[in-house]
DNA sequence: ATGAAAATGAGTGGATCCACTCATTGTAAA
DNA sequence: TTTACAATGAGTGGATCCACTCATTTTCAT
């Protein structure tokens, strides 16, 4: 989570530019915006880990934003912290039963802000790196020997985690059945993996703690 | 969401049966115990949607069954709120930087209380279903159509999900493995799946995606 | 340019998965 | 009590996966 990247939403100019000298001083990438517009283009375009608001934008306030939030899909894993001078109870309440991660009143110190940022961090890459955990069937080891992988084993590897079958990835791939067989029984080797279905479990325990981009790696032209 | 697992932990007797109460009356299971010893006991058993949790509590206090909880992978996606007298900001921002999902003060009301619940529970149930998205290769509305499995049916779907093969499942239920397979076979039918690999495929999707309790409904006894 | 490793392909065999059909027994609801 | 459905088991066949061995060609670095 060291490249984690923050959205911030304030009005006020000069605590904007305060609160993104800050986060940017802790190595975190930041975007900050003045308005809700803004901020809803920005969403649009990327996918921030943290989105930190106030509460009293003008036009579309922070209740507004956080609603729209909650409403993109891809936004489900980020998390939201309202960072206002609304400081009463039912005003810290409503906020948090509206499924904030965190609310911070003004005024606040760097420390605290800066505190909030990595728990929140920290807690996202527990729930996103955790998600399968430790009773899965295949060895824990085996990650650290995908390394060991030839790049045509790699590709391979990504193809099965597609969810393609042998044959479909003989096709795609331009070769024989055989050769496809051939390198499945070369990574089973290698990753220790034995019995009937190990390998496409593995392949999609792997896809699913790597989404996005595929293996480590990059694998060749075709 | 309905049937979710609340686990309260509160040493003062009348506040515990208070909460329980409370809680029990909007439709949730709770267990309530009075020390972290019998709550950790109970985490170790059973995997609850959401702990509340003192932070003054006898031997064990709320931080360090906080602790506890965020080194059991299992707990990963549990919501995780204090409840508590210490209500300075000091006290609250420790809370929540150790990764708390809230912090309530006491003293609370029940809608303050039941308010909170809500609010993380449906906070957990939207990071658990939108986990892999679109981005898969298996029917969408299949999901629906587990519903109009057997008793039976999910149970193997259930062991599938576990990484168990057929002649394991076999064992473990005591039938052969021809009636393993016909399950197989009429599971597969029924939600649309076809070709190799698409059915344990689908049992590990389903795994991803509800990681704590099993299948809906209920299994049969063995 | 030669040797080592990677990539390709084939042969064989066994185990498993998938897809059909058919039959028997139990169970629960009409 | 009948009827429907669930659960069990078997037969057959084909496709795929897994595991071994062997061989040829290509690629790449020393």
């Amino acid at each position: 989570m060291d490249g984690a990247l923050i959205l911030v939403i304030e009005d006020e100019t000069l605590l904007r530019e305060n609160i993104a000298e800050i986060i940017g001083h802790f190595g975190f990438r930041v975007i900050s915006v003045p308005t809700g517009e803004e901020a809803i283009k920005v969403m649009k375009e990327c996918t921030p880990d943290i989105i930190i608001c106030d509460i009293m934008l003008p036009e579309i306030d922070g209740y507004e934003v956080f609603a729209r939030v909650k409403q993109m899909p891809k936004l489900t894993h980020t998390a939201f912290i309202f960072l206002t001078v609304k400081s009463t109870r039912s005003d810290t309440r409503a906020g948090m039963n509206m499924g904030a991660d965190d609310y911070l009143t003004k005024p606040f110190t760097k420390e605290e802000l800066i505190n909030s940022v990595r728990a929140r961090l920290e807690k996202l890459s527990i729930m996103r790196q955790g998600s399968l955990e430790k009773d899965m069937f295949v060895d824990e080891a085996a990650y650290e020997k995908i390394i060991n992988l030839t790049k045509r084993e790699r590709k391979v590897l990504d193809e099965i985690a597609e969810g393609y079958t042998t044959p479909q990835i003989a096709k795609k791939l331009f070769v024989s059945k055989k050769t496809i067989e051939n390198h499945r029984v070369n990574i089973s080797r290698k990753l220790n993996l034995t019995g009937p279905n190990s390998l496409i479990s593995f392949a999609l325990r792997l896809k699913v703690q790597n989404p996005s981009h595929h293996l480590p790696e990059k694998q060749v032209s075709n």
